[in-house]
DNA sequence: TAGATTGTTAATCGATTAACAATC
DNA sequence: TAGATTGTTAATCGATTAACAATC
């Protein structure tokens, strides 16, 4: 068996303790508590320790946590200890962008190869990667190992490549694609929507603007009616 | 009083029910059963029903949805029923990506100003808007009309923009910073926080190939102990 | 030791799913 | 009308918070 599954909203907290971690680290702090994390992060201390615990005793009674520590094991868990060769597929504006991105790099996400469907983009060198073209795509998989392939490109072309990146081998797909790829379940896609996070944001003005207006008023407006 | 707020997990889902909608529209469906649609989507029924009658019944009983009419209807919701002034500031690959993003035009989301505090930047174009200085913004921000803000730039230089921007009417910031802005609560955070997604599938790898290797036997494991 | 703070169990809260009466 | 499918209530499930005994 497996350990036991983590529930996917303790995962995606644990990106945000390490960060938090990672700057307490930079300004010298040895020690916290899920006190005074839950203070800075605005999350309950009792949140803290019940994600924690779900991976181990990393604290100790009366002393709290050791910041330098719990930032490595989180790490651990987190898979940074290790390197990560990635290939960006889709060489456009945003592509490009991921690219240059040094912050990757530095935590172990090295980017290994460009590719694109647009001819014009051949050869243009992005921090010193080259731009393939896509039809090169299999055999550059065959003869490098690449863990996770970023899908930068639109939604008409992403199902498409997403088929053969699978084909060869690629089991992580990072996908800004505008569209849900339909994958064997051992593939591993995390998406980042952006549209649909600046619909989240417009959402959010659209209220805001509604309930500064007057409210109607439709004369019987009590929810809790008797 | 303002309607009852609807959960976060439900607005998280409406902008996706919209590209649903809107790839059906596009293919000349008129009509689709929360069932059809739950299919489709790989979420329940019941959950399609329930998410869309927090907002009103917006079906029929025995037909289903009207797909013009319910993609209308959560346009409408979304806030996607008129134009938003953008900026975007920090003009770095990120902010240039977002900028040449034609897509977010065509939802009525215009970027009207490019800012960011590199000089070496200053008076170059994207897309007919060019890059003006971080100092211009007060100025800038008092002649036109803006509502949302993404802030494309280092963390370090992110909080003290962030003032700045709310310091002179922002009320909407789409932060793609890594880090947690703290602002007044009147002012709306959207996050986008690209290397926490990137950790997210890192943590997915690992515990896969962890999953993979021999479960090392501790002769004692039974969880449901006596 | 006394005080602090964790690890963990129990209680609460919220979100999802199931079921079905209402109704087109 | 009979059949289909919603809107909505009730049941279940899961996640968060509270509480406190264990222990450093």
């Amino acid at each position: 068996m497996e350990d036991k599954a983590i529930s996917r909203a303790v995962i995606k907290r644990l990106p945000r303790y390490y960060r938090y971690l990672g700057e307490l680290l930079e300004s010298g702090v040895e020690r916290i508590s899920s006190n005074e994390l839950s203070d800075r992060m605005q999350v309950t201390a009792s949140q803290i320790r019940q994600d924690l615990n779900n991976f181990g005793g990393f604290g100790q009674q009366g002393y709290g946590y050791n910041v330098k520590y719990l930032h490595s094991e989180i790490g651990k868990i987190l898979g940074l200890d290790r390197t990560y060769h990635m290939i960006i597929v889709g060489a456009g504006n945003l592509g490009q962008a991921l690219a240059n991105y040094v912050q990757f790099e530095k935590r172990g996400f090295l980017i290994i190869g460009l590719f694109d469907v647009n001819p014009v983009l051949k050869g243009i060198t992005v921090r010193g990667i080259p731009i393939r073209m896509a039809e090169e795509l299999p055999d550059f998989l065959q003869k490098n190992s690449v863990e996770i392939a970023a899908l930068t490109l639109p939604k008409a072309n992403a199902k498409e490549m997403a088929d053969v990146l699978v084909e060869n081998g690629i089991k992580a797909i990072w996908n800004f694609a505008h569209t849900d790829l339909r994958l064997p379940k051992d593939v591993i896609v995390e998406n980042v929507h952006l549209s649909e996070s600046l619909m989240q944001l417009s959402y959010n003005i659209s209220r805001r603007e509604q309930a500064r207006e007057p409210a109607p008023d439709y004369g019987d407006n009590d929810e809790n009616s008797a």
